[in-house]
RNA sequence: GCGAGGGUAGUCAAGUGGUCAAAGACGUCAGACUCAAAAUCUGAUCCUUAGUGGUUCGCCGGUUCAAAUCCGGUCCCUCGCACCA
């Protein structure tokens, strides 16, 4: 199937005669780019049309109307044309040569550049024709009305760029630095002496700047003065330096600006709200007229110049139909949409979306619009009800289904189930109908992946045509969005400027498994993520780790059952939900990160801690194994027939959480060690000794009888307590009587933890309440790792070898280290 | 400009009110293994300190007993904005 075949184009063709019915295509002028040799291109930052200019804009201009005594047009674009009535003069380059064109009934002088653009501007309005060129000097000196009848002198610019927009440029120089500076120049020169135009120097002299927008409280007169003069602006030629400013300007009066007095009707709107306005009453009062020019020059791949045409009768898909659009909108809210961020968005895009040219012309492969000869009907319109044609393309592929047979009436009933197949002969009659019965089978669309750059375009296309067209059951129920992956540097990765990998190389070099993992560990889906060669080789490490690590794990000696039988499968039991619960989430980076670096760090402590059983490890990896299958599948077999394991784990179910066998106790245990492990080790770090022996100091009963009050207390009063309360009401307490001095200060420092205290390390209290015996036990694994003896005693024990006093710093869990 | 997303330790990045000095990976450093290296393992990696302390999550301010997390402002980055799909 392509965009060229003839069956797909007979399936656009009926998707746009059904849009037609629908009277969703709607005829009204349009101004698109164009290649005065190519005919229209796409400006998008990928390049696939143009040579230069990706970044370009269309910028829409309006040209406003300035008069020469003898009605002759001085049309002065802006893009901010609130700004006319703080006109002092206009500006003309005096070297460039400028055209007297007629242009419908007018007769307009414009720069040459302009002249060839208005030509395809104004196709469909009227005639636009050369009658005579000038240079701008001509004119300079002499003078012309505003739109508002005021008189103002041309004066000479240099900074006009004849490329840009018209080349005539009116001036406002209290809002507008290039203007601002410019004016100075030119009175400075008289100043000096020099007066090449003959200007009237009286009158130039007079010149000051109109203020005219107020932006904020307090009225500023000539904010471009002030601007410039502050930044030290001094001449024409510091083209950056005024860009910035007239960012500045320009951010201030849009946003908080209003219009003063001077502005007639207009005054005292804020700028932000009246652009629109403004513009659209001096067009239709003949004041003005539009001008479209690109934010940067626009070269496309033939090398001619990009133009901005008027396409007089461009057709377009309708999609601002406010039917179509709240059919769609209740839609999507059922559907399954990620991430949220999205599916909260797509309503208000919806809405956003607005009428779509749908058709070209040109020499351009796609399919003919059938409501106007040598059309094209472009390609994103024809793309988004697509994967309903798979159900007959394969029929058409395979010569069951004849071209001549894929009519509308076909189509209607293959996908709207409508007419009969009576009376159709034998094999048209099956085809048509297996082609309706695969349809219904597979769909609606259970999801639509793509890139972010598609939340905006395509995903609302592709909701409203399937909603335009197909049956209500027949839309699609979900979609998904993912961010890019980018080359290093998070530079868009294209066939232009390099950084592609061929799939199948990389599959060589790295490993399918290797790159899958690659892909669902390094980033969530929605986020760049940057290509790196070697972090892929990490992953490819990491595998081939757990590879080594089952094997030896399973040819070690048994041990036989242990305690840590216990915690381990308790362990693998609270992973394995945890990863289940992020795969029904769709967190794959969450759920690999535990089956690949968590997961082979509990086993390792398993081992550490002395656990051997062969059978609780063999049951262990078994389950370990399934985990990865979905992302490593290839890894995962390999192991599984090394394990012993029967069939393919592919075919498995997934396992089974055994919440029965849970022990919370040893999960608690485990914690306790690791954290004591931990001060172990800091206080070794620090002291930085090879300790000879360690003596460990468990909690005296009193501080547990105070932890214990404590954590009732804040029971009874939604978590919080209040020191002094507390103290008090302990103070009460018989068995703490020999205590009382030590109180305060114990709360001060538990209240706040027991205050923060979840439930389950409440329960983690309870649980090893019987810290002592716990702690005996332990004495061997301490031992082993620590590389000396380690004895264990109470802080209440008379005859406790307390070298240091430290005994006294114990808590409950948090025994007191002697090292030496 | 409009709309959206984001700024977290050397790097990438997790983290939407308390379990956060903040997961994980990478990098770096040290140790083990080795004749040696690589790989692998173990530990350390904001500051301070015989562990319980201090200062951090772009910047400024606010809400709260409590803020990386909520609110307001501000700066910076990325994406989309309609004929590329």
């Amino acid at each position: 199937m392509s965009t060229i075949s003839d069956g797909y184009n007979r399936f656009i063709t009926w998707q746009f005669h059904k849009l037609h019915q629908r009277k969703l295509l709607i005829t009204k002028p349009h101004h698109a780019p164009f290649c005065p040799n190519c005919g229209p291109v796409a400006v998008d930052s990928s390049m696939t049309d143009i040579a230069q200019g990706g970044g370009a804009e269309t910028q829409e201009f309006t040209a406003l109307k300035f008069r020469l005594k003898d009605g002759t047009v001085l049309p002065a674009a802006t893009l901010r044309p609130e700004t006319v009535f703080g006109v002092t003069n206009m500006w003309l380059h005096p070297d460039v040569e400028y055209v007297k064109a007629s242009v419908l009934d007018e007769t307009w002088i414009v720069s040459r550049e302009a002249f060839e653009k208005l030509r395809y501007q104004m196709d469909g309005r009227g005639e636009v024709k050369e009658l005579d060129t000038l240079k701008g000097a001509r004119l300079i000196g002499s003078t012309c009305t505003t739109p508002m009848g005021r008189e103002v002198p041309i004066l000479p610019g240099t900074f006009v760029d004849p490329k840009v927009a018209t080349g005539v440029v009116m001036s406002v120089p209290a809002h507008a630095p290039f203007d601002w500076v410019a004016l100075k120049d030119v009175q400075n020169e008289l100043s000096s002496g020099k007066n090449p135009y003959g200007l009237d120097e009286n009158m130039v002299r007079s010149i000051v700047p109109i203020t005219m927008i107020q932006a904020g409280s307090e009225l500023v007169e000539d904010p471009a003065g002030i601007l410039c003069t502050r930044m030290g602006i001094e001449s024409q030629s510091e083209a950056d330096r005024l860009d910035e400013a007239t960012k500045i300007i320009y951010k201030n009066e849009f946003h908080s600006g209003a219009l003063m007095d001077l502005c007639q009707e207009y005054s005292g709107l804020k700028v932000s709200k009246i652009k629109e306005t403004l513009r659209v009453d001096f067009i239709e009062k003949g004041l003005a007229d539009l001008f479209f020019e690109f934010s940067e020059p626009v070269i496309c791949r033939c090398g001619n110049g990009v133009v901005i045409k008027r396409i007089p009768d461009q057709w377009f898909i309708s999609y601002s139909d406010p039917d179509l659009t709240r059919r769609t909108k209740e839609h999507a809210a059922t559907m399954d949409i990620y991430p949220e961020e999205y599916m909260r968005d797509i309503g208000p895009v919806l809405d956003w979306f607005g009428d779509r040219a749908c058709i070209r012309k040109g020499s351009w492969l796609g399919t003919e619009f059938p409501y106007k000869k040598d059309w094209i009907i472009e390609p994103i319109s024809d793309s988004t009800l697509y994967p309903s044609y798979y159900m007959v393309s394969k029929y058409l592929n395979e010569g069951t289904l004849e071209l001549e047979w894929m009519d509308d009436a076909f189509f209607d009933h293959v996908f709207l189930g409508k007419g009969d197949l009576e009376g159709m002969e034998e094999r048209r009659r099956e085809v048509t109908r297996r082609c309706r019965e695969d349809f219904l089978y597979w769909y609606p669309l259970d999801i639509n992946l793509g890139g972010k750059e598609h939340k905006t375009v395509h995903f609302p296309v592709f909701l409203m045509n399937h909603v335009a067209i197909m049956e209500p059951e027949h839309w699609p129920r979900g979609l998904f969005v993912h961010w890019w992956v980018t080359m290093s540097g998070g530079d868009k990765i294209s066939k232009t400027k390099g950084g592609a990998e061929p799939i199948p190389d990389a599959i060589r070099e790295y490993g399918v498994d290797a790159m899958r993992l690659y892909y669902c560990h390094v980033g969530s889906a929605n986020m760049d993520v940057e290509w790196q060669k070697d972090t892929v080789s990490h992953y490819r490490a990491r595998m081939r780790r757990i590879y080594e690590q089952i094997d030896d794990l399973l040819s070690m000696e048994d041990g036989g059952p242990s305690s840590m039988d216990s915690w381990l499968r308790s362990m693998m039991g609270v992973r394995l939900s945890e990863v289940t619960e992020m795969l029904e989430q769709g967190s794959l980076r969450e759920a690999s990160n535990i089956i690949y670096f968590t997961i082979p760090s509990d086993l390792k402590w398993y081992i550490r801690r002395g656990g051997r059983s062969q059978s609780t490890l063999r049951e262990m990896t078994g389950m370990w194994v399934q985990m990865l299958q979905p992302f490593t599948p290839h890894l995962a077999e390999e192991i599984w027939e090394r394990i012993g394991g029967k069939g393919l784990v592919s075919t498995h179910p997934w396992p089974i959480i055994d919440r029965e066998n849970t022990s919370i106790s040893s999960l608690k245990v485990e914690e306790y060690v690791i954290k004591l492990l931990e001060d172990l080790n800091r206080v070794k770090k620090i002291t930085d000794m090879e300790p000879k022996r360690i003596i460990l100091y468990t909690s005296s009963e009193w501080k547990w009888t105070v932890l214990e009050k404590l954590m009732d207390m804040s029971d009874g009063s939604d978590g919080r307590i209040n020191p002094g309360d507390a103290i008090k009401s302990l103070m009460g307490v018989e068995d703490l009587g020999a205590y009382r001095k030590l109180i305060p200060k114990l709360v001060g420092r538990l209240s706040k933890d027991v205050v923060k205290m979840r439930p389950e390390e409440r329960e983690r209290y309870r649980l090893l309440r019987d810290e002592m015996e716990r702690l005996q036990g332990l004495t061997t694994f301490f031992s082993t790792e620590m590389g000396c003896e380690v004895r264990v005693f109470s802080q209440d024990d008379e005859g406790k070898d307390d070298p240091m006093g430290k005994s006294k710093a114990s808590l409950p869990l948090k025994p007191a280290i002697f090292m030496e």
